[in-house]
DNA sequence: AGGTTATATGAATATAGCTTCATATCATTA
DNA sequence: TAATGATATGAAGCTATATTCATATAACCT
């Protein structure tokens, strides 16, 4: 029987949104479509968070292949990893046809 | 300064797709845009699951406004609900640039 | 009315995810 | 090498979500 969507893709595009869909991690996300990279410092910073949970959370994402990192000095910059983020990011965007 | 998306826009889409993230309710919206209704107990058979569980499943995904519902004698049918709902999977799947 | 089928509901438990706090690591600079 | 700054980590508690089980409701049929 075809599907409307493929299972699998669905599966993959939840996973990420899923992952995403949380008031800190939006924001995370936010700042990394606007920021190419960022230190764990300037994201607490500019959303008014706990340097640990933001932490936690930038480590969550990483591991789940949402984020990717690389240390400079004392600072560690995160960005935005699988082009499929920014794709659904930008889907999602460029989808006019969804009555929000 | 311009996002590229709007915070709204993900946050909505999040939501639904959130909800949606798990592997029963993958597969009862996948069923469901496949069949325009059915039954709860077609749902249960198909999905191989518990009767109690897929309801609970059901009912908390139209009481997040994903599902709605109709009785016809002694069976109760579902089907996808919002526009957007389908709207958000029908752009998932059209987005052939998302590299899955 | 009584039995049967379909579904919902509620309580209890289990599991997962979030947050906080204290502390560890690691790089830098004095 | 000691002090400081940036980040990570782990444990504990908390909250939310999922699952199970027993039972309730509701419609239908005899």
């Amino acid at each position: 029987m075809e599907t409307l969507l493929s299972i699998e893709k669905l599966e993959k595009v939840a996973f990420i949104l899923k992952t995403i869909a949380h008031p800190l991690r939006i924001g995370i996300v936010d700042l990394l479509t606007k920021n190419d990279q960022l230190s764990v410092n300037e994201i607490c910073k500019k959303l008014n968070a706990e340097q640990s949970l933001i932490s936690h959370h930038l480590t969550n994402m990483k591991l789940k292949g949402i984020l990717s990192s690389y240390r400079d000095g004392k600072n560690i910059y995160y960005s935005l990893k699988l082009k499929e983020v920014v794709k659904v990011i930008e889907c999602m965007e460029n989808c006019q046809n969804i009555p929000f």
